[in-house]
DNA sequence: CGCTGCATTGAAATATCTCAATCAATGTGG
DNA sequence: CCACATTGATTGAGATATTTCAATGCAGCG
């Protein structure tokens, strides 16, 4: 979840990292199962979050932008349960746990700051969950449409409609549980219902996004405070 | 998510609870949207959390179990975007945001507990997407019939192999994001391979545990620290 | 007995998956 | 520039899974 972030902190944040690295498309930057040492702030770049079955078939469960927090739960878990891989070429500040310890001691509203990550992030899963549970599948591929369009847009990086991410047809459809030709084909109805367009590789022109809120049932997503947060979809 | 707590937080904890109501069977004791002012922690009963379409259909969001804390991510965030439903005759303590504060000024480590509990709820959120995203009737059915079992076991609370909970069919439907006929069809399915038996109303004997396991490709839930943290599930 | 709340069943309508190809764009080496 | 490999999108068609609608069954209860 995306955090507004005083000068101040984000300069001890910014102290606080031991590194930062480059992870070139399609690379994992973090394995379930595989303690880790920090936390990543995505720089740069778009990650996709997601379990594993063992047919090696993916469930997304969740994608960051940049400009996130990836993995905070991390910080109390130390171990995670679920893999990380960047789509396009990511930029990534490791912050250390200790370096977080120390942090948290000189700023106390610190704690508040992840903590509230953490909660927000419980409540994009219950989205998602509902996304998954209740629509079929053309509802499913415009609600995330809509959750990252609602998403970029807060972030003012949703410009003339246009949602210009390194997401495939078939990571569409690993985020919304189905299988990438009937990800595919749902597409092609949200373009042949004039909905969207689909511009050029991975760029999608959100045509009618009022008529993909109705259809996806979808009601504003929770970065930190926007939006009206009554769960009634309307 | 369960915790363990010590007997001196513990006592902490009771003093800062304000209230211990009682709710019946069926009825909300936390709304969507509805700011509250205190966090819900479970003394005994089952909760449903949800969410709700515009066409009232529900879709389940996380199930409470007696001894844990319902909304600890509402300290945070203060207002819930799902509603909560008692199933049964619950019995539910509130503690307030600011007994709370002052209690974790008292006890430091109560944050990280708190905090774990946030970020636990994460991690069992993803095991639903999971379990909607990937799975389907059957293995949907026996992955929750798995994950109950083994949060109760972890509770000490899963005697003879007995699901002894309020739920109803269509309460897993719910949960499922599936029909309650469909629901009621996996559970026939399931109870003709041998693998469960309804022994009365609402109370299910698992009979063959790692065949719904392995149907389900349920690895250990994470109940704080528990099992297997390796997100391949085998 | 006649409710009521749940579980169960049947059958037709849809949605989704699977398998098997084809297509379009892009990049690479010669 | 061409031949060829690669990656992702697209299409068709049959097999399954799931939903929908409409009834029935079954047990507890006033």
């Amino acid at each position: 979840m995306r955090t507004e972030l005083s000068a101040e902190v984000l300069s001890a944040l910014e102290e606080a990292t031991s590194d930062v690295v480059t992870i070139e498309a399609g690379n994992d930057l973090v394995t379930s199962g595989e303690a880790v040492s920090h936390i990543h702030y995505l720089l740069h770049g778009t990650v996709l979050r997601y379990r594993e079955d063992k047919k090696g078939h993916r469930q997304a469960v969740g994608i960051g932008l940049h400009g996130e927090f990836l993995d905070v739960d991390s910080f109390q878990l130390r171990v995670p349960n679920y893999s990380m891989r960047s789509l396009d070429k990511a930029e990534i500040a490791k912050i250390p746990f200790d370096g977080l310890d120390a942090l948290l001691c000189r700023f106390p509203d610190m704690v508040h700051i992840l903590w509230t990550s953490t909660a927000s992030e419980s409540i994009a899963l219950q989205y998602w969950i509902f996304r998954i549970g209740r629509l079929r599948g053309e509802g499913r591929i415009a609600h995330l449409i809509c959750e990252l369009a609602e998403r970029l847009r807060q972030y003012g990086r949703f410009e003339s409609g246009e949602l210009n991410l390194p997401l495939r047809q078939c990571d569409y459809a690993e985020a919304c549980g189905m299988t990438p030709i009937h990800a595919n084909r749902c597409f092609a109805s949200l373009r042949e219902r004039g909905f969207v367009d689909v511009k050029r590789a991975r760029t999608i022109h959100v045509l009618a996004e009022s008529e993909l809120r109705k259809l996806a049932m979808f009601n504003s997503f929770p970065v930190n405070s926007g939006g009206n947060p009554s769960g009634i979809v309307d």
